[in-house]
DNA sequence: AGGAGCACTGGGAAGAGTAGAGTGCTAAAG
DNA sequence: CTTTAGCACTCTACTCTTCCCAGTGCTCCT
């Protein structure tokens, strides 16, 4: 454990350095803390042998360190009231009764994102716990049908489907109505195996075209399984710290965002306790440059991660409190 | 009219640069054309009085103007032939029946952002030419239902709604199918005042439940015809190019990128003349460091314009034909 | 334990010097 | 009249110093 006043130095440099990037010497803080730079020297070699804080060079002043961030956010910080004009402008999306859930979501993310000048991700992805409550084929022509797929939680996926031969309406609405009889209740993970097992039998043995959309079906539902739900705002807000100042470190980084697999990955470890929250540097498993705060939550069966992505000296109480607000929220209008 | 010399030369410093990013000197072209240094200088000069070269400094080489690359591009270039290679890239989504054609050109604009490391970009827009083909509402629970619009040419778009007071299953249908009676077979961008006018005075007089339907379907019809469809794909690739090797620079374009509003008149200030249009820096009315080429096309009655994000020393050649090459399958698809 | 004093360190800014790749111009040669 | 050889000149990019200064660690004193 550190003492009292090494906490007060040490909440003072991560702070100091958050607002300013720069590193802290020792004389700017012996004037809030009325005590000699030479005291605070001896405190911060102390707290540096304790790897809270680093050098950028011999004669540097100090930075916080990933466990300086660490200890800062688990016993220093307290999370940051937020001002009502911040609050006021998320309100109105809670509030906006046209929005679905979903849309909440995404929505008060966006301001998120420019509220903190951070990246803001959402990641949802349709779990077990969605049904099918219907699929349906409307025919184009005679060649192409549109699929869509709707969820007992409402969530709706379209695909084009493409035959090779002539299929008659009639045809079309038989094989769908087979299809429907076996799989409305479905969860969706299962629906597959169920195509599979359970409805491919009943296909084989009647006419060719119905195989030809029970394919299409089938297909359709491997994409949508397999397909993530990634929204990203903004990824130029995170570039603007001045810690990315370096082309490389853009391109770098920015080519992470690109890669969807890449970004799904941030809601794979999110321990799933509920909480907010925060992993730093090296922890966020994405880039050592930069800190992830994220939460996880369930809706209309849904589980979805919402994240941001800032510097690794991004503002740890504002963040934070924004992200319990709109979970809080969420949450609220869920019950 | 330049000479013939000028052009080989005016084509030599334009294709090296293309290559190099570096100013090009006399020396490096006299031995090409076998004479002598001075010589070539006199003749650049001539070409920069033209307007077809510069300087980056008084005794730098030299690099192509905008109206270098324009007359370049008008006057000297030829498309270059594709590689078997790229070709074959191509095909495989040409030639996979299970795609659709929208997908097609999705999947191979993709393909030709990392064949030529731009930025490509594809903009869709449901065209008048749309004709609802059917509406449908999905209950999920007594305040959700999913809207999901249909059009004759496989056009799907949904939007979950949310009322505040119960409404049975019964009052939906009925509603849903007195709005369908009137609206199958109207153009999209005819069904916001066939709702106001025709349907909605048939509404007023009945239950209030049907109002709150009618008010939700409206609004997702407005918000339906004012989204715009934006893909773009791979903004990092055009980062990598040396030109922007400043982290202002890179901020300011992505910040474009991320303005979809800005992107989108893209395709409005495209003159459609059905043919591959090459924009230069300036031209682009974009950003004065890139160059945009880009071509519009109809398919399924929707409008798209497919466009291909470069530095002003873009392979010009190389993404003529690329461009000219997936517009010709998509055409012949079509037919 | 805290503070004053001092030598030391490393980065950043500013300036000087140098090499090299280019240019423009002139005058001679083809 | 065109081409070319030659030369003085220009600008960049790099390297090397120099100097400043913020900040440190250490020692010794209170």
């Amino acid at each position: 454990m550190i003492s009292e006043r090494q906490t007060k130095i040490l909440k003072l440099i991560v702070e100091e350095y958050i607002k300013t990037a720069r590193p802290i010497g020792s004389k700017a803080i012996c004037e809030t803390l009325n005590c000699s730079s030479a005291t605070i020297r001896n405190e911060m070699s102390f707290l540096e042998e304790l790897n809270l804080l680093e050098k950028t060079h011999t004669s540097s002043g100090r930075i916080p360190s990933e466990q300086g961030y660490r200890y800062y956010v688990d016993h220093i910080m307290k999370p940051k009231e937020l001002t009502g004009e911040d609050m006021l402008k998320l309100q109105t999306v809670f509030h906006n009764k046209s929005l679905v859930l979903t849309d909440v979501v995404l929505k008060s993310m966006e301001i998120i994102s420019d509220l903190t000048n951070y990246t803001s991700i959402v990641l949802g992805k349709s779990s077990k716990e969605n049904r099918i409550s219907k699929v349906e084929v409307v025919p184009i022509d005679e060649f192409n049908m549109v699929a869509i797929i709707i969820t007992d939680k409402g969530h709706v996926e379209h695909k084009n489907i493409q035959v090779e031969e002539k299929i008659s309406i009639k045809e079309i609405k038989q094989t769908v109505d087979l299809i429907n009889k076996f799989i409305i209740g479905t969860p969706i993970d299962e629906v597959s195996s169920k195509l599979e097992f359970e409805v491919k039998p009943k296909i084989a043995d009647t006419i060719k075209q119905q195989k030809a959309i029970y394919d299409a079906l089938y297909n359709v539902f491997n994409d949508i399984s397999s397909e993530a739900n990634v929204k990203i705002n903004k990824p130029s807000n995170i570039l603007s710290e001045p810690e990315f100042n370096d082309a490389d470190k853009i391109r770098n980084l920015l080519s992470k965002f690109e890669d969807k697999e890449f970004i799904s990955q941030i809601k794979q470890n999110d321990e799933e306790n509920g909480e907010v929250n925060i992993y730093i540097g090296s922890e966020s498993e994405f880039d050592n440059d930069v800190s992830i705060i994220k939460t996880t939550y369930h809706v209309n069966g849904e589980e979805v991660t919402i994240a941001l992505i800032g510097p690794k000296r991004m503002e740890y109480d504002k963040v934070t409190s924004l992200l319990n607000y709109i979970k809080d929220n969420i949450e609220d209008s869920y019950e």
